[in-house]
RNA sequence: GGGGGAGUAGCUCAGUUGGAAGAGCAACGGCCUUUUAAGCCGUAGGUCGUGGGUUCGAGUCCCACCUCCCUCACCA
């Protein structure tokens, strides 16, 4: 059937040419934005024109009058193509169109006998014909696979997941933004390195030819931020992707994009106002009004803006079935998430790991005795574990899920962080980790800078952490850089690709990847 | 890897107890100059995920496998 269609299409293809016209298009740079058009329109005006350029998403044939839906990026309207306001070339051309095809169309703006703003085309511009027909025009692209797998059709058919991409654009320029606002420079370490580190996690291997030599696809940017400290670089960031060879889930994609922030005489306190910053500013950003209203243009199917666009009492609000943003109380920050509603209003809550593990688990974080009993309560192998690692376990089994609104968990046991200084109280690193939502979003520290200490952290291997997941692989090199003199420093990891899920209401990490790792297609 | 769910036309989906594979959209032919998922008349389109099995007969029942989704495990 597709074979046929295809065939039915070619054939069109070719009578396109009969008529002297390039199927294929070229440059068209006189094209106004659908938006724009829509928003500039003036009912009481006269002699208005447009033109406009985009894919063809309905097309309504009466004969010798042919309606259609054109879109582009930012927008949908409709155009009207008559047999007496196009040169016979051009109508023979629109008799030819088909859906999925991009053309562009230039004439008269008016309104329709029933009220919908429409360009009465006198020139039509082929710019592309297409040869495989778009998915089905209600319901667009609606099988999962197909729409991770073939993103282009998902984004051709479905507004809203096109407008999840946007918005992590939007969400990672703000954070660039912010940081260049602070004094932060932007800097790219290797993706593929000789000696992996600054995480515990599993890597990818990739063998260089010419030098003969394995490398790792990084886990971690850490040790080459830190070696930028030494450097005197006091404040660096870099948004970049990581690489854990581990499992997929709705959380975890092997690829995901991480940023990673250092800054010279800070502690992990500065790094916690950093963190609110960035979070709570995104979140408003991304809530503001003139977004909600550009967005809604996508939806609108040529309705003007604004006809929707205005929400009672200066409330900006969006809703499209399951991507929902809302700002519900005036001067905060309220998104769902699901079923929950998360504020992303700063500043945020902060507890200590030890609060919160005696609070849901009963335990404190000191006791390996009791936590190894609440361990085997719960069903987790404790034998042959360490006990801070017993004991982190508990923390994930019994108090991530509860961390729903921002929470800063403070003060990680010490023997779970090589890489943080020690507090006042040994047993404790000056770490924390940021929750929202159950999902862990963000982990600091207070950057250990002694040489010694780090030295002898990294030679001590934990029991209980899987084989090739600890992060003691000496790094001689980094070693030698911290004899050097590191700046006492903070340091702050965010995951984006979670930020960017809160922040667009998607419950898969897969949302909002363009393209997530899935098993490949056998033959 | 364990558990649960799904896979039927290009797309969105029905398919009863096992008894002749369906609808809408898309496509093709025809009518139609103000339609809104246009309408009307007609035509065509299927390896029912793959491979076995049970049966007179399998989209439907059984087994194995493939892919995706959810969940658990894993995972800073």
């Amino acid at each position: 059937m597709l074979e046929k269609v295809q065939a039915d299409r070619k054939n069109k293809l070719q009578k396109v040419r009969e008529l002297g016209v390039d199927p294929y298009g070229s440059r068209y740079d006189t094209a106004e934005p659908i938006a724009d058009v829509l928003g500039r329109f003036d009912d009481d005006g006269e002699g208005q024109s447009a033109d406009v350029a985009g894919r063809l998403t309905l097309i309504r044939d009466m004969g010798k009058l042919i309606f259609a839906h054109i879109r582009d990026q930012g927008g949908q309207m409709q155009i009207c193509l008559r047999k007496n306001a196009l040169d016979e070339r051009s109508w023979q051309l629109a008799k030819l169109l088909d859906l999925g095809d991009l053309v562009a169309a230039a004439g008269p703006l008016q309104r329709t006998r029933t009220g919908e703003i429409t360009v009465f085309a006198e020139r039509l511009t082929l710019l592309c014909k297409s040869l495989t027909p778009p998915p089905e025009k209600f319901h667009g692209l609606q099988d999962v696979e197909a729409r991770y797998r073939r993103r282009y059709l998902d984004l051709m058919t479905n507004p809203e997941s096109r407008e999840v991409f946007d918005r992590r654009t939007e969400i990672i320029d703000h954070i660039r933004g912010k940081l260049r606002g602070r004094g932060f420079v932007e800097v790219e370490t290797p993706m593929m390195q000789p000696i992996y580190g600054g995480a515990a996690a599993r890597p990818f291997v990739t063998h260089h030819n010419t030098l003969d030599a394995d490398l790792y696809l990084r886990i971690s940017p850490e040790l080459y931020l830190k070696r930028l400290l030494v450097g005197g670089m006091e404040k660096v960031f870099e948004i970049n992707r990581n690489f854990r060879n581990e499992g997929l889930s709705t959380q975890h994609n092997p690829e995901f994009t991480m940023l990673e922030l250092y800054q010279a005489y800070a502690d992990y306190e500065v790094m916690m106002e950093i963190t609110e910053e960035l979070i709570s500013s995104a979140a408003a950003h991304i809530a503001a009004p003139g977004l909600v209203r550009r967005i809604q243009s996508w939806y609108d199917h040529g309705c003007e803006p604004g006809a929707i666009l205005m929400w009672p009492g200066g409330q900006a609000g969006f809703d499209a079935d399951h991507k929902a943003y809302k700002v519900i109380k005036s001067g905060r920050t309220v998104l769902p998430f699901g079923d929950e509603q998360v504020d992303f209003s700063a500043p945020f809550a902060r507890a200590t790991y030890d609060e919160l593990l005696r609070e849901h688990a009963g335990v404190s974080m000191f006791d390996g005795d009791a936590a190894r009993e609440k361990a085997r309560e719960l069903g987790i192998d404790e034998s042959n574990k360490d006990d801070a690692v017993v004991v982190n376990d508990v923390f994930e089994a019994t108090v991530e899920d509860k961390l729903i609104q921002p929470t800063f968990v403070l003060d990680y046991p010490a023997d779970l962080c090589p890489l943080t200084r020690r507090g006042d109280d040994e047993r404790i690193a000056l770490r924390f980790e940021l929750y929202m939502a159950g999902m862990e979003i963000a982990n600091a520290y207070t950057e250990l800078n002694d040489p010694a200490v780090q030295e002898a952290n990294l030679r001590r291997q934990l029991r209980g952490e899987a084989d090739g997941e600890t992060m003691r692989v000496m790094d001689e090199d980094f070693l030698n850089a911290l004899l050097h003199g590191m700046p006492p420093a903070g340091g702050l990891g965010i995951g984006i690709d979670r930020v960017i899920m809160l922040l667009t209401n998607s419950k898969s990490i897969r949302d909002v990847i363009l393209f997530p790792l899935l098993r490949p297609e056998s033959q």
